[in-house]
RNA sequence: GACCCCUUCGUCUAGGGGUUAGGACUCAAGAUUUUCAUUCUUGCAACAGGGGUUCGAAUCCCCUAGGGGUCGCCA
């Protein structure tokens, strides 16, 4: 029997949770769901310098939002904590002290500067940048007498000369790269925090991580932590090194970009359901033709072998045509419920529950995007803006005609239910001997300010027997 | 520059030796609707190029090209 899945996130607290780290965490949600393995946060903060203030708050509100959640981490906790890196320092040095005795890591003190040097001399002579060995064979003596002076240093791996590492990745299948090529990489700085490449091998792990899933840029580095794991003794886990998501340029999806923040997009309007389909769906395709997915739907069917190879480029058109088909296809209150705050913002009298729900059912189907509707229904909410235009169709006498029939119905019928409506609506025709645009434009005009919109018996549904005759009193009397 | 990865419509993709190369988005046309939107129908549009292997290649192999990634005491 296999080992439990186990799989982890692990973004540094560098910022806000983006939709390539959504892919990245929906993918992890998804193969732990499908196989009733475990799906673990873990916060990547060995760099304090480049920590963001309110960062890990953003990365675990922005999963909950979305509605991925994870079973061990931060908050919740697990038995393999603790799930913050920095907590865990000396897990790390007692591994790195393991690692020097073994004789594949050693002290370096080389400063900034003479690596600044040494890299600008290679790069001018079109050489592989990488570290000379210079401190790789000193003797201890050596080394604790530096120690000593108190020289700063780091531990670098010693890679070895000439061997070749074989990746099995399981989206990639088999690469390999020759050692000669891999730097002897940083794996405690100068400030006694690990780097990436030690710190994650040692808790990938510990945490019994069964598959790694982790962006392509990562394959270049998978072989130093390999060498790591030989060298403790440890088996790798099951790498899947996942494509890209792509700017529109084709380049690594950036925020130079744009901002691709979970946060902004949840802003701009877009459903949670629509991005975790989407983003799904950027690298992952099932057999048949089908697009469409909840997240529930998504953990039965979703497979890690079928995940693609090639980047692929987020085209936000496909989102917005998706959110178009979610506003439309979930329940009305949910979706009123998430469209209130664009809503008030406007400061649209809501205040008449079962009107904003008419204005909700009427505006979703017209665009694609939550706060998009707050135009459509401000037809409904604030006073009419009319234009000169069509001010001269309300003018005509047939119009007028129009309009005060109109008046006349709503005066004797205070209570019509939509389906009476469009019966009189055909009645009215017939009446007044008025047929087409000359019939439906008036009336569309006065009651809505455009001779382009919903039809008649929603119009006077959604605004009410005395808005709509108010508004018919308005236009008769221009 | 070196190394690694990738390559089917503009975009997301299905297909993995014999298919009229399929779907979705976008765009266009038409139908429905009093109008707008929705919806429906149809259309435009792709196997990067060249060599092999094979009776047969989008599919397997090689080369080339293009794109991307990596080359930090960042992750």
């Amino acid at each position: 029997m296999d080992k439990p899945i186990r799989v982890r996130f692990a973004p540094s607290p560098t910022g806000m949770l983006h939709l390539g780290g959504v892919r990245t965490a929906l993918y992890d949600y998804l193969m732990a769901k499908s196989t009733g393995g475990k799906f673990i946060l873990r916060i990547e903060d060995t760099d304090q310098s480049r920590y963001v203030e309110g960062s890990v708050e953003n990365l675990i509100e922005s999963l909950q939002k979305l509605g991925i959640h994870f079973d061990e981490g931060p908050i919740i906790g697990g038995n393999y904590g603790p799930y913050f890196q920095s907590q865990r320092l000396d897990i790390y040095q007692g591994y790195v002290d393991e690692l020097i005795k073994k004789g594949v890591a050693y002290h370096c003190f080389c400063s900034k500067e003479e690596l600044d040097q040494m890299r600008q001399t290679q790069q001018e002579n079109n050489l592989t940048t990488k570290y000379n060995g210079k401190c790789r064979s000193l003797t201890q003596e050596e080394i604790d007498k530096k120690i000593s002076e108190g020289l700063p240093y780091v531990i670098r791996l010693k890679m070895p000369e000439n061997r070749s590492f074989s990746i099995e990745d399981y989206i990639r299948g088999h690469v390999e790269i020759d050692s000669s090529l891999i730097d002897d990489q940083v794996i405690l700085k100068t400030d006694k925090f690990p780097t990436y490449h030690l710190a994650a091998v040692i808790d990938d792990h510990l945490m019994e991580i069964s598959h790694v899933l982790r962006g392509e840029e990562w394959l270049p580095s998978t072989p130093k932590h390999i060498f790591i794991y030989e060298n403790l003794g440890w088996t790798p886990p099951i790498w899947v090194h996942l494509p890209l998501l792509l700017n529109v340029d084709r380049s690594k999806l950036s925020k130079r970009h744009g901002d691709f923040s979970v946060d902004n997009y949840l802003k701009m309007g877009y459903l949670k359901e629509s991005i975790i389909n989407f983003v799904a769906l950027l690298g992952w395709h099932s057999a048949d033709d089908r697009e469409l997915y909840t997240l529930e739907e998504l953990t039965k069917e979703f497979s890690l072998q079928r995940v693609n190879k090639a980047g692929a480029i987020f085209d936000i058109t496909k989102l917005d045509w998706m959110n178009g088909m979610y506003m439309r296809s979930l329940d009305l209150g949910y979706i009123a419920d998430e469209a209130e705050k664009y809503f008030l913002e406007k400061d649209f009298d809501l205040s008449d529950r079962t009107k904003y729900l008419k204005v909700i059912e009427d505006s979703r189907g017209r665009v694609s995007t939550l706060p998009q509707m707050t135009e459509h229904a401000s037809h409904y909410y604030i006073d009419l803006v009319i234009s000169e235009e069509d001010q001269l169709i309300l003018v005509k006498e047939s119009s007028k005609a129009v309009l005060n029939w109109y008046l006349n119905l709503l005066t004797q019928n205070e209570s019509l239910t939509k389906e009476q409506t469009a019966e009189a609506v055909k009645k009215g025709m017939v009446e007044l001997a008025i047929k087409g645009k000359d019939y439906y434009a008036p009336i569309r005009i006065a009651l809505f300010g455009s001779a382009h919109g919903p039809d008649i018996p929603t119009l006077i549904d959604v605004l009410g027997f005395e808005l709509t005759i108010d508004r018919l009193k308005k236009a008769l009397a221009l």
